[in-house]
DNA sequence: TACATTTGTAAGTAATTACTCACTCTATGA
DNA sequence: TCATAGAGTGAGTAATTACTTACAAATGTA
């Protein structure tokens, strides 16, 4: 990957992320990766073909983030580590789990089962635990850490992390 | 209020909601509504105009919802109904309610505060009812009942159905 | 060295963008 | 009856859009 590539594609994931897929021009990705517009349709074909790109490196970073959670064996670290996961993002990359969370809103991006592995996971854990309803528990802890994701995204960090205490303690991890 | 007035204003809600606001043309709204595109710039000045417009509602109908959650006296029907809220939707308000979902993450409409007497009441139907931490078991359930709607209103209201049932017998309404 | 491929640019393209303007039509009311 | 105002139109506008093309520079590879 050349240096010129990179600059767009991170570019393009900045605007992106701030202004919108379509709110976001090819020459204003072009001239904030100080490369000629041609050159993005040279490396992607198309504006679609930047996007995919970019969301091209989505299914891996799930995935390994998933599979610290899935292989940790000892059922309260896997509550505590999933409701830590949050915080553990670096700044650095809120742009793109923000655009992650923007597309979530758009049908042919949604896709639920990505995050099938995990609840399956929470489901064991939580019978493991002795929890009454596994399945629900596991549904709602999932739901929840969502929800916590995009607060911090949207700059509501502070708040979050007394929730995360506040869970932490809840299930007592 | 003319109907091609209406027509403009139910045209935009529906685009913006479905295809977002930059990826809206005013073309394309004109198109829909059955009106010349001139028409929505006597109307509505310009673009912008036409989203405040439309965001306009916004503010009464946040209000008279919450308020009638915010005068409910007994403590565990706030917690019913405040559970039940996201399922009260009618099909017909979703784009009005998606477009609320999608703007909150600019940086712009993003404004939490608008969920203060809410949570403020949340806080004391808790105490009332001897939580230990009234003030985060709020701001929780708040956050929860807000994924809740957008999931809903992303078309997966049959997972929330449980996920609702689940709530109600956990906070014993 | 020589040749082919890749990387890059500048100047185009037609279509679309938000918006304006000159105009007509209709209703109301003095 | 006539004048004023608001609703509505259709044909413009300049700027921007995604994308192409012709060409040059850099990089490999024999």
């Amino acid at each position: 990957m050349t240096d010129k590539k990179e600059n767009i594609l991170n570019a393009a994931l900045e605007l992106f992320a701030k202004e919108g897929y379509s709110g976001t021009s090819t020459s204003k990705i072009a001239k904030k990766a100080g490369v000629s517009e041609g050159l993005i349709f040279r490396h992607f074909k198309n504006k679609q073909g930047l996007l995919d790109a970019i969301l091209q490196e989505t299914e891996a970073k799930i995935k390994s983030i998933l599979m610290d959670i899935i292989f940790e064996t000892d059922s309260k670290k896997v509550l505590r580590k999933l409701i830590e996961l949050p915080f553990k993002v670096k700044e650095s990359e809120f742009d793109f789990w923000k655009l992650q969370f923007i597309l979530k809103w758009q049908p042919e991006y949604d896709n639920p089962d990505k995050m099938k592995p995990l609840i399956d996971k929470l489901e064991q854990v939580f019978q493991d635990l002795g929890y009454n309803n596994p399945r629900l528990e596991a549904l709602l802890l999932n739901q929840l850490v969502d929800s916590i994701s995009s607060e911090i995204l949207k700059g509501h960090k502070a708040l979050q992390l007394e929730i995360r205490d506040f869970l932490l303690d809840k299930y007592g991890v």
